[in-house]
DNA sequence: CGAAGAGTTGAAGCTCGTCAATAATCGTGG
DNA sequence: CCACGATTATTGACGAGCTTCAACTCTTCG
């Protein structure tokens, strides 16, 4: 199966445009450190390299040793591990602009899989051009650093959900990030809300619950106009009510462009 | 209560001498990466700056902008941050050789408290001096990066702990882990276990469940021969079983000495 | 020694999981 | 384009794991 849709992987008919003008990469690299044009350039020329992947593909496997960073151009992707007795945890989902892997420098193998929801677009990066790059560019370096320090951040706010919330506001709490994540990448048009090819059963994965709960759990939220759910586009309905009730607050995310000060930057 | 902690730092009795001949992130760094005798005087160098903290001190603040790292000598913190309702999930521990902060990069704020669970010494170490030696010396920032990973794996395995597995499991799973890293310091006495001043409220704000109930799972494993739990003690009597119950597999915590093929580092 | 915190126990009940069956939707090939 | 199987969404009944509340004991520490 995977084979095949590998192989067919050139044979793709037209592909959508979607990266116009500007690298996804420095886009969200800009969120935290202003870049000149040669850097731009730099980060231009690395990015070149394209692949397509179909719904359901798997972009790392568990135990791979990749070699290589992805970045994720458009299409949704995630990462998840499961477990001997058949459940998996999903640990977090790549929009636009996101590095799948920011383990570059370890050689070690993955400890847990990348899939694809829907069909994406990546950029296939070279670990040492990457390599060299950082070294050459210490701002780049730096931007990269805050990238998985936000990673991070958001790892810890789904302990935090998973471990101590209730099923409404897990699911809310899931739903205010997706949302916002989304929106700083202007992807959907101005009706709050997002497309994602995502199943009831990987939000269950996410957050923790099971899949007969969800579903229980957004039904009421339809029922009390929070939000909608229909043929996989989530339409927000009420993203204050929903944010009180998960508790939400966007700064972990660092969707803003509140780049650090040079005075703490150890490379000026 | 903390102020007068704080003014009181540093009229300590006579401080138990803990770090003897190698400075534990010395120690740490090398389970990455092999370092040279300058290497090593140099971070023997700006560990020098010491501290110490009594049970129960705030090490980082919330919201606060640390500008140094502190590096564990002795000692158990840990990190968590409370929701508005009073619940608190843990983050994670941090025993001797474990950094402060790996967001020294970052000059935002701190997002989690990160507290002393015992009296515990510190080394403080200045921004500035880490970020030059990360220069200076490219092993020592990969071996950094490294310690990162490991950290970020290890959150990942919380989510999945947290969010996949029963409270058995989950109470296991948490011993299994604490018991791997003790033993991998060698702190402890041959037999299995380690002495921590946890009690069972911070054990249920680690794996997301309530005081009540980890009693209860603790009970059984007592009474089952797993494990002995008194005076802040713990006695893993069956590790086996409890691994078996946990579906626990150390690779994860990376604490042998599993080090990177230069080939794939950009530094050489 | 007394107070505060931690550990333990029991009863009651709610949230969420399990099982199972049906309806809706999707994807794929004829 | 339709039909088919497969996946997903939905619904109900039932049960269990875990929580809540509340009391009591034990330990710790000033």
């Amino acid at each position: 199966m995977l084979v095949e849709y590998l192989s067919s992987v050139r044979d793709l008919g037209p592909i959508p445009c979607v990266t116009e003008s500007l690298s996804p990469l420095i886009e969200r690299l800009e969120r935290f450190v202003a870049l000149d044009a040669e850097e731009r350039q730099a980060l231009d020329k690395i990015t070149q390299s394209r692949r397509y992947y179909h719904a359901h593909d798997t972009l790392v496997r568990e135990g791979s040793m990749p070699g290589r960073v992805c970045l994720i151009l458009s299409g949704v992707a995630f990462r998840y591990r499961y477990l001997a007795n058949g459940r998996r945890q999903i640990f977090g989902y790549l929009l636009r602009g996101d590095l799948c892997d920011t383990q570059f420098v370890i050689n070690n193998e993955c400890d847990h899989n990348i899939g694809v929801l829907s069909d994406t677009e990546v950029a296939i990066i070279a670990l040492p051009a990457l390599m060299e790059l950082m070294v050459k560019y210490p701002r780049i370096e730096r931007a990269l650093l805050m990238m998985s320090l936000v990673d991070a951040a958001t790892l810890r706010e789904w302990l935090l959900n998973v471990g101590q919330r209730d099923a409404m506001q897990k699911l809310a709490h899931f739903f205010c990030e997706m949302n916002a994540r989304f929106q700083s990448l202007g992807v959907d048009d101005a009706a709050a809300g997002f497309s994602v090819p995502l199943t009831q059963i990987e939000i269950a994965d996410t957050v923790g619950l099971t899949v007969v709960h969800v579903n229980r759990v957004l039904q009421r939220f339809r029922r009390e106009g929070l939000l909608n759910w229909s043929r996989r586009h989530v339409c927000i309905l009420d993203q204050a009510a929903l944010e009180q009730i998960a508790g939400f607050d966007s700064a972990y995310l660092r969707l803003g462009r509140i780049r650090s000060e040079p005075s703490l930057c150890a490379y000026g």
